[in-house]
DNA sequence: TTGAAAGCGCTACCAG
DNA sequence: CTGGTAGCGCTTTCAA
């Protein structure tokens, strides 16, 4: 059916080992030929078959990202940048929103080159059966786990968050974030906050947000906003829950400052100004596959297991 | 390095053709040596070659979504319900987001064995070199493609929106919308809306959302807002707009009635209720991931090629 | 510079 | 019921 390299070799009047070598522009053949058979297969739609190349040279030049809660719009902007340094590097990659154990194993499967996985927590966890037979590198927080892991310091973020706001004359700070979570990251980003208001003395109070979307967050501040009012400096856990907030305050002539986590392009499109804390999307993604990159083409490399990445404060 | 079919045959004692066909189940093997090669194959942790499988079955099992606009709430909805159907099916479902003919193309080689497109107009028309060679199914607007599309009847949508804010009372209706677009979703949205007012005579408006995204509405009503007021009727053209237009009223006491497009269950989190119109998003997976397998399995099927969905009206 | 041939891991067919 | 074997499309030696 599908055009395949004989089918070319037998139109040009040469093995198809040739062809082969001339459509990988190897210095063994003559330009002349090379030309002429690149001529042919192009006119011939030739396709070429990726199932065929793998099998003998144990290379699928394409990673798998693993991404299960596709709906989170700070990891959305993430998911196209890794797509972005992918690419550069030459591969191609495909995203699985599967969990994760079933996603990798059929990656296993597909025989890919690599594996990117957004860390949550134990269920995000992939076994050593899988592991060990194909490289994986995990973006998400500091723990054990038996491939390296990128960790961008949530408490740093927060620490910085809170410092900003005090740099600006802030003595008394709300946090909106989830609350009641088994979400490594938010219990990380809640707990800084905790204790680094308490190091520094500043008055601070816990708002949930009920979740990380904007609709449960617009949801529980209105609740929260029938008794109370919010203080002059807020910490936010993430964009999305920034927009949950903005929702209340967006009319209001006075308003608070905000400093988020998440640092991403998407907040220079908000009308309200916002201070973002975090590490840029751009560089997660940067380190994240180049680290795969080198696990793919270098072999057991005795490496660090935890890439620390540092965050920065953003004023649009 | 990886455990084969081969591998487990020695072990077992056995020829590997055996090994195959015990691991697929067949009825030509005896039972208890079956389970004894299955055992093992699960001890020495086998794991199937995909690239083998599909070169010599061509049948890679797995489909490919093509979705470069990761960030639009409805569609992610959508993707989920899409990768549940797909399992069903007993496929595996990846999705790329890179462009649309550069993503198909490389599912062509990997040799997936379909692929399903978000169709927004002619930058993700695939073209006959790449459709001829895999079955192709797309989601969008009735037009012209020579692979069959889900055509969800956008238009019918909007008069249902409009009839069911007249059926209330309303004959002065607002539509919050993207107006200036080449996304051909949205003009017939727009259109539709206009020329079904007219006919029945209602008095209507348009607003510019000036995008898709939340955060554009909401800043491009702002600006609205500051010199008028809203109707009591509003239709919205979509879940990411109407949450837009609910930064601004959320917090009133006399709310519009308010048409979202977008019938999806993510409206039920939402604390005001809106109306929903369209096919509702589980029918729109099934539906296509039916049509893909259909084309998969059975080859060149004459059939319709546009498939038609109606909307329907959903009240939290 | 080109061609021949082995072999990647697997399925499917045919022989026993 | 089990084994042997051809061959899927390709890369990669090795020979010519």
């Amino acid at each position: 059916m599908a055009v395949t390299l004989k089918d070319i070799a037998i139109e040009c009047g040469v093995s198809y080992s040739t062809v082969s070598k001339a459509l990988k522009d190897s210095p063994l053949v003559t330009e002349a030929t090379k030309r002429k058979i690149k001529e042919k297969a192009e006119e011939m739609n030739y396709i070429p078959n990726n199932s065929a190349r793998s099998l003998v040279s144990n290379k699928s030049n394409t990673i798998g990202l693993i991404w299960p809660a596709v709906d989170r719009v700070a990891v959305t902007t993430l998911a196209s940048q890794i797509n972005e340094a992918v690419k550069k590097a030459g591969y191609f990659m495909v995203v699985s929103i599967d969990d994760p154990i079933t996603a990798a194993g059929k990656f296993l499967e597909l025989r890919f080159d690599g594996v990117i996985v957004f860390d949550e927590g134990e269920e995000t966890r992939l076994p050593a059966k899988i592991t060990n037979n194909i490289p994986v590198v995990a973006y998400g927080v500091e723990r054990e786990l038996d491939y390296p892991i990128i960790n961008v310091n949530h408490d740093k973020s927060m620490q910085l968050a809170v410092d900003t706001l005090m740099d600006k004359g802030h003595s008394e700070i709300d946090y909106i974030g989830d609350l009641e979570t088994k979400d490594i990251r938010q219990i990380i980003k809640k707990e800084t906050f905790i204790h680094y208001c308490e190091e520094k003395k500043v008055n601070y109070r816990l708002i949930d947000s009920e979740g990380l979307s904007e609709e449960v967050t617009s949801n529980s501040l209105r609740k929260f906003l029938a008794n109370n009012t919010l203080k002059r400096g807020i910490v936010c856990g993430s964009y999305d829950i920034t927009m949950g907030l903005l929702h209340h305050i967006d009319k209001q002539a006075e308003k608070p400052m905000i400093v988020s986590y998440d640092n991403i392009k998407k907040f220079d499109a908000i009308d309200t100004p916002v201070y973002t804390v975090g590490v840029p999307s751009e560089k997660i993604a940067e380190s994240l596959v180049q680290m795969l990159i080198k696990h793919i083409e270098a072999e057991d490399i005795e490496e660090e297991q935890i890439i620390q990445l540092y965050p920065e404060v953003t004023y649009p």
